[in-house]
Order: structure tokens, then sequence, then C-alpha cells
DNA sequence: AGAATAGTGTCTATGAGACAGTATATG
DNA sequence: CATATACTGTCTCATAGACACTATTCT
């Protein structure tokens, strides 16, 4: 159990005293004060008040965003306005803190600010902190805080080049991580959902139309600190597209790359942007179980296709060689997967190849099983 | 293709003129003005403005509170303020915009507010009109708005009672949808990950201790209008429990019970809360795959069980009969299935039945698979 | 005794896996 | 010609599915 957390926010240049005492009081409740930092102020009569440790040549937004990075940090947050006046900054955080959706008391009534003060939200420091820090249940404000995040949509895009699988990363141009590796995606804009915000970004990294990649998704991460920016929630999407050469590099500022998926994983000089490595991983056992059940596998095919080229998809995705033969008549005999054209190709040496087409199906019954018994070769 | 739309912001009791020559150079570009609405002041000389469209009797906050609305459903806020001074109301209202992400412009660079001005967002009416409502490429901040959403964990609860699939669900207490069946859950608090919010729920819902009970991510659902509250984003989660007498009710304020998931689903007087009823049916159909693949039959079954147990299980959940005597060589064949006991259990009519405990495994190879055509019976 | 349930045995069809063999292209 | 590839055929083994049958309990 982790100890409660109070900021406190409010004009420290009117009423700094008042401030210090509650911070007292609540530390002596047994809370955390995220902020202010308890230390001395070096500007005397500003209204923007600067603490001794504050660093010296920084803008006062940067101190400031560093300050909301603590508000935002704490499970409470305490408005110190005895008189009941709010300043414009007090306001614009108090903006900010609402849009949270963090727990917020007054000591007085806000004089002048249109906002909404719930029942029970107006109350003096002690009583506050032996709320909080003692025993009884919290008032509700306090037991129902909600948080906002932004939402992203991230795309795991798969290809198949040279026989091995291949995955889609953007290197980072900004911070954090910047010049790292991590997966492409982005912000949900106003009126888009998680699966419009996909496709845009599929549309932007890859440049292609949207024609016929299909998006699916696989799982939301949302560890609190997976991102140092704040809370951002993402929605990882799997796209599966066929070797198309001029994709890369095809998108906007930050260059887009084909990188194997073995070296990204394991390789040296490999790690990910955030948490981008376990995306990746979960987004590749996925893709594996995904070929195990559905016809998915044809996507990584162009529209038309030999069964071998489809074998390589599984021998690359799954990392086993299969029996050629034996994955002929399971892949022809499973109605619904591949539909025969009368096409043929025969430009390489061997037997010309059928040509195919994707079939109508998109579970495949009986499944594939991929071997799971290391060192036996044989068919899925 | 919509039209864009500008919301406007500063001090209306002492800029309205310029407020209101901004709106016409916007309207004139062919954007839609959200905010303020064009309507004459009714109260001169307030610090806050009220026009004569809005509702006389509702309060301050209220009035903000519709005012915010529309601010955050327009593309571009634009920050009027002739002489550089920002009020505390729009410093609050910058606060909350700024939270959200969305883009800002302004008339000068505001004075005595510790905040970040990016490069080029300092911009006449008339510039920012031309760029927005032109054919030119928005600058960048208008290009990537990005929407803060409120993220929720929602679970659903399967159980099997009376040899039929049930699911928790609970009477909406509040609006919207008050009185409607609803899937548990809630907001994600501070410091909290999606699952531990699931987690939460979960006990506060069930009643029950976290013991055992294994929760797996569904999918998030996020379209934009799905809740009439506002961008709330839910992720959804599995959680499947033995038949338990006393859970139900168990919860707080709002009841929960088990509800049979043919009858809440296809029933008359069924229709569930929000896009529930789409997350449920997806829910039963990602149940029913699991069954296939994965041990996660055992979850419904106490501790102690007996194969036609598990069998029940299965039948209630695919709704086809099975074969008993193949069932059991199927299950016991299957290696980390089950786990025999030398315990049996002989309180009805029939031989005495072998218990058994869960095994190892969590998934089955080679699968469980259900029977696709209709009208025949059999095993898995 | 009769009904209900648990569990085993048996038969058949099907498919997986291994591998041989044939046909047809390239170089 | 050698070689690579495409595809078919055949054999074995494992399992699914259907169903008969026995054993054991409760009413």
């Amino acid at each position: 159990m982790t100890r409660p957390s109070v900021s406190l926010i409010g004009s420290f240049r009117r009423h700094y005293a008042e401030v210090l005492e509650a911070a007292q009081l609540f530390t002596d409740a047994g809370m955390v004060v995220k902020s202010p930092p308890m230390s001395r102020i070096i500007n005397h009569g500003h209204e923007f008040v600067r603490f001794e440790c504050d660093p010296p040549m920084s803008s006062d937004h940067a101190i400031q965003a560093a300050t909301m990075e603590k508000i935002f940090s704490s499970d409470v947050v305490y408005v110190v306005n005895p008189d009941g006046y709010i300043g414009r900054t007090t306001a614009y955080e108090l903006g900010r803190v609402h849009e949270r959706g963090l727990a917020v008391f007054y000591a007085e009534p806000p004089k002048d600010l249109p906002i909404d003060i719930p029942e029970g939200t107006v109350v003096d420091a002690r009583s506050l902190a032996k709320i909080i820090g003692g025993e009884g249940a919290p008032p509700d404000p306090v037991r129902r805080p909600r948080v906002a995040a932004l939402p992203t949509a991230d795309i795991v895009i798969f290809t198949i080049r040279f026989n091995r699988l291949h995955v889609l990363l953007v290197k980072r141009g900004t911070d954090p991580y910047r010049g790292r590796l991590a997966i492409p995606g982005g912000f949900v804009r106003p009126g888009e959902s998680l699966e419009d915000t996909a496709r845009r970004e599929l549309r932007e990294e890859t440049g292609l139309n949207d024609a016929g990649i299909r998006l699916q998704q696989l799982r939301t991460y949302s560890h609190p600190q997976r991102d140092p920016r704040g809370r951002i929630i993402s929605t990882v999407f799997l796209a599966i597209t066929p070797d198309l050469p001029e994709v890369a590099g095809a998108s906007d500022a930050h260059r887009a790359d084909w990188v194997e998926v073995e070296e990204s994983l394991w390789g040296h000089n490999s790690s990910l942007a955030f948490d981008h490595g376990e995306i990746l991983q979960n987004g590749l056992e996925h893709v594996r179980r995904l070929l195990e059940h559905t016809t998915i596998g044809v996507d990584f095919c162009g529209e038309l296709f030999a069964i071998s080229d489809l074998r390589k998809v599984y021998e690359a995705v799954w990392g086993f060689e299969l029996n050629s033969g034996n994955f002929q008549r399971k892949v022809r005999k499973t109605t619904g997967f591949v539909v025969k054209t009368n096409k043929v190709r025969s430009s390489r040496p061997g037997a010309p190849a059928e040509l195919f087409r994707r079939g109508t199906a998109g579970i495949l019954y009986p499944p594939m099983m991929r071997p799971r018994q290391r060192g036996r070769t044989g068919t899925p």
C-alpha cells in the first residue's frame, strides 16, 4: 500500500503561509506532498513564483510543465484559496486537473470562476488530512477520481521479404527515445475511432491506398508509466501486406523501414522505444497463432500466388520447414482457402506452378497446426 | 469532407468587438464557428458573460459546461486577446483545452501565463482563416489535434448456472440508460493500468476476493459516439467464474445479477445499455473459441470437478450436445488438461464419478474442435 | 426394478506426417 | 546433362466420431 499523495495549488504569492501550514498537516497525516517543493521562494512579489530548487535558467513554462507532472502524479489536489481568490495560473492548472479528472478539494468556494464545486469538496486542510490519511473511507471525489488519457493507435505491420518476416518500424525523430526504432502509430484525432486512426496511420506510414489491407486489434497497453510524456494508452493493431517494394520510405517526415523481426527482437542494438519490444513480441506470437486457424496467410501474398509462396509464408512466420507435398494437399483440400486460376508461373527452374487467388473462407477448418515438438519436421 | 470548425475564447467582456470580427472572418472562409453563439450579450459589465440564447435560469457553471462541449467539438481554438490579456475563465478554458490536446492559436502572445506558445501559433484571424479554410496544408498544430478520452475497463463475467451460460450484468442507476442492463465496469483511476481497474471492478462487482479469477483482454471499443457523456473508450476484459451462489447482489450500490446469455442477447426486453449488446456478442463468440484451443473451460468448474461437469460447460457455451464417451477419452488423453485426484462423487444416480483438478496446460493440443456442421452430434 | 450416470471398448473415416516418385522447367 | 521445383501417390499412425456395452448408483 503506497501512501496517498496530494498537491497544493493556489496563489503562492498571496498565500504561501497557508500553503506551508496545509503541507505540514498533510505530511503529519502520513501523506506525500508532491507539489509545491518545500523550498524557499526566491522571487518575492512576482506573480509566477520561483523556488530555490527550480533550475534557474529555465523558462516559466518549463517549470510549470514540471509542476503539472507532479500534480498529475498525485491522488488529490488541494486548492489553497483562503479568501476564495483564484489567480490565472491556478485557473489554468484547475482546467488541466479537471480535464484529467483528478479529485479536487478547495479551502473556500472559488470566486468568479464558473466551475462546478461538488458537495463536500470545500473542506479545511485539517479535516481533509484526517479523512484521507485516516482510516475512514474517503469521500466520493477521492474514491472515484478518473483519469483522462491520450489514446493512440499503433500498428504492427508485417510483411515477408527475402523469405523472412519483416516488420515496419520508424526511427523516432523527437524525444523521448529520439533515434530509437518504434512501431508506427499516432494519436486519435477528434471524431476518429481507434480503427479510423489506425487506418489513417497505415496510409500515412506506408503510403498505401486503403486497398485490401485489413486491420485487426491485438491488445491495449495501458501501464501508467509506459510513456514518459504522460498518460498514453495505446491500442495495437495488426496489419499484413504483401512484399511491396515501393512502400518503405514513402511515408512522411519520419522514415519508415522494414526490419527483420528476429533482428529487431533479439539482435544487438535492437531495443525498441517505449514498450514496443513487448508489443512486437506479442504481435509475433499472435500472427503465428492466426496462421493456424485463419486464412490470414494469404494476406502476405499478392493477388496471384503459388502454393509454394504460401508455404514460404508459413515457414517464415513459424520458423519451421514444412513438407512441401503435405502442405500442397492440405491447402488444396481445405475448402475456401485458395481458389485455382487457369494461370501458371514458370519463371524459375522446376515445374510450372499453378497460380491461386485467395478463397472466401476466413477460418481454417480443420486448422493448420504448427508442429509443437521441435526436431520433428512435417506438415503444419 | 466536413467543414473545419473553430471556437473563439477570450475575455468577451473586454474584446467582444474583436471576437465578432474574427468570427465573421472565419465564417466567410467557410468555417463553422462553434462558440461563442453569435447572440446578444445581456449582462454587460460582468466578468462572466451571458448571452441571450443561454437558458436564463441555469448557473454559470452549467453554461460554462455547455460551452466547453462546443469548444471540444471544434477542430481549432482561437484565443482573442488583442492586448495579450487572458482572464481567469479563459485561463481555465485554456487548461482544459491544452489537456485535451486541441490545436490552439493566439491573437497575441499571452501575458503572465506560464504556458508554452509553439512557433507559428500567434497569428491574426485573417491569416488563420486563410490557412485553415484555404487549400494549403494547415500548419502543424492544426494537422495534429489530439483528443483525450476517459478510459474504462469493462468486464464480461461468465458463469454457468443450471447448465446454462450466464453473464453478470448491472442495472444502471443513473443516466444515460438509467434502468437498463449493462456490463459492469468503471473508469481508470490515477496510477491504475486497465488491468488494475478491471481487477478492482471485478472485486467490487462480484464481492469476490482476487483468488484465482483470471482476466484477459478482449477488445477496445472506441466509437466516438458510443457514450453520450463524451469520449469514453472502453477496454473489455473476460472473466470466468465457477457457479458461486453468494455472488450476485454482493456488490455495492448498483445491483449486479446473473442473466442468461441467450435471454439477454435475443430475449424481448433485452437491449443493453450503450454498445454492450455488441460487446456481449463478441465476448460470447470469443469464449466459444477459447474453449476450442485453451483449457479455460476448467475455470467454470470449482476446484474439484467431474469430467461430466466439464462436458456440461462445453455444452452450455457451445449450445451443442456432446458425446459423453468421446469427451471422456479426449479430456483424459490430452496431457495437462485435468489431473486425477483420488476422490469420487456419488451423490446422484449413476456410477460414481472420479473427481479432477485443473491441469497445468493452458493450451489444448490438439484442439477440441466444436462441430461445424449442424445436425451432427459427436465429440468436439 | 428402472432410470440415470460414468466410463470402456470397438469400428470406421479422416487427416497428419513421412517419403518416394514423376513431370517439367532453367541453366 | 544436372538441378531445382511442383505436384501426386502411398503407407502408417493418431484421432474424431459413432455407438454398443458394462458398472454403479439413486429413487
